[in-house]
DNA sequence: GCAAATTCAATTGCGGACAATTAAATGTGA
DNA sequence: TCACATTTAATTGTCCGCAATTGAATTTGC
């Protein structure tokens, strides 16, 4: 039997590793979108787009940030926030204010509007939870694996 | 003590279901991303985006197929492929040509320039392989876990 | 065989994502 | 003090991602 004989049938570990079925990205990629249709009829009712939603679920936690501060916790900078803070302040769910101390600092906070958001938005984690067909324990323990993951290429990009 | 107090203290399963980092769809999210930026700089030699990678791998394993094949093995539409197909015809990796057995179909099939960029490509999962800073083992049951999990969202959307 | 339904790709419009650049405000060091 | 660097948000341009619509080709039911 020739090489190129053996070249034929044999997989090599690249050509493997090529496969699209075997890219944790492409899992993760798909996923992520699976995710956005799976919310996007609930978030209809909110008047929210999937990144919105991240919006205000970090700003319920704490507001009163600068966008900068927004975007470290969601790993987006300006060039996407700024926009879509633009329409949220349309939407008056939130507003942006400069600070008087540092006027280089553009403040985001919560309307009354905004605040009230949180209690219809309390539905849908309960809901995601559905559809996933998974448990609690489960999915949290999935969650942990996945952001030991982004944590570690999050870090291979700071070097 | 009366209720408001305790209410005041107690967060309840809603409360922590809301919270950013109890998200596993912003873990996903998130990830996805990190994965995004460092493909980045290993794809920019190849001339492709990530998502136009995607589209490289799908063809590598199967060509001369409708834009409709692809859309369903990469979970995207006409709307996102036919752009994007039209930018990798513009640089020649791939071919569009409208089926003569049913015109309907417009068949995407590799140049020769196609096929050879896989050899070219063959070098990029190693290196993501090494900012994962995971074993090959490790980071393919995880991938199994989270396909499972997309499969499950996936299948509810079709209801 | 032919009208109606279906399939398929393309298009349009909107909202992210991000790189690169700009401009203003602040901080720093001789 | 005053050039110089840094920080911050906004802007511009390019590329996804998807809903909704369009129009052409095909399949189906009668």
């Amino acid at each position: 039997m020739d090489s190129m004989g053996i070249m034929a049938r044999k997989q090599t570990a690249a050509d493997q590793a090529l496969r699209l079925d075997n890219q944790i990205c492409f899992a993760v990629y798909s996923t992520a979108h699976a995710f956005n249709r799976v919310y996007k009829p609930l978030l209809d009712r909110l008047g929210l787009t999937y990144p919105q939603y991240l919006v205000m679920l970090a700003l319920w936690e704490r507001d009163d940030v600068p966008v900068k501060d927004l975007g470290e916790r969601l790993f987006l900078d300006s060039g996407t926030l700024t926009p879509l803070l633009k329409r949220l302040e349309a939407a008056e769910l939130i507003r942006r204010t400069r600070s008087t101390e540092d006027e280089r600092l553009v403040l985001i906070a919560l309307t009354a509007q905004g605040h009230a958001l949180r209690e219809k938005a309390k539905a849908v984690p309960q809901s995601i939870l559905a559809a996933s067909a998974c448990s609690v324990g489960e999915l949290m323990a999935m969650k942990d694996e996945i952001v030991a993951l982004r944590d570690r290429l999050n870090a291979v990009l700071g070097e």
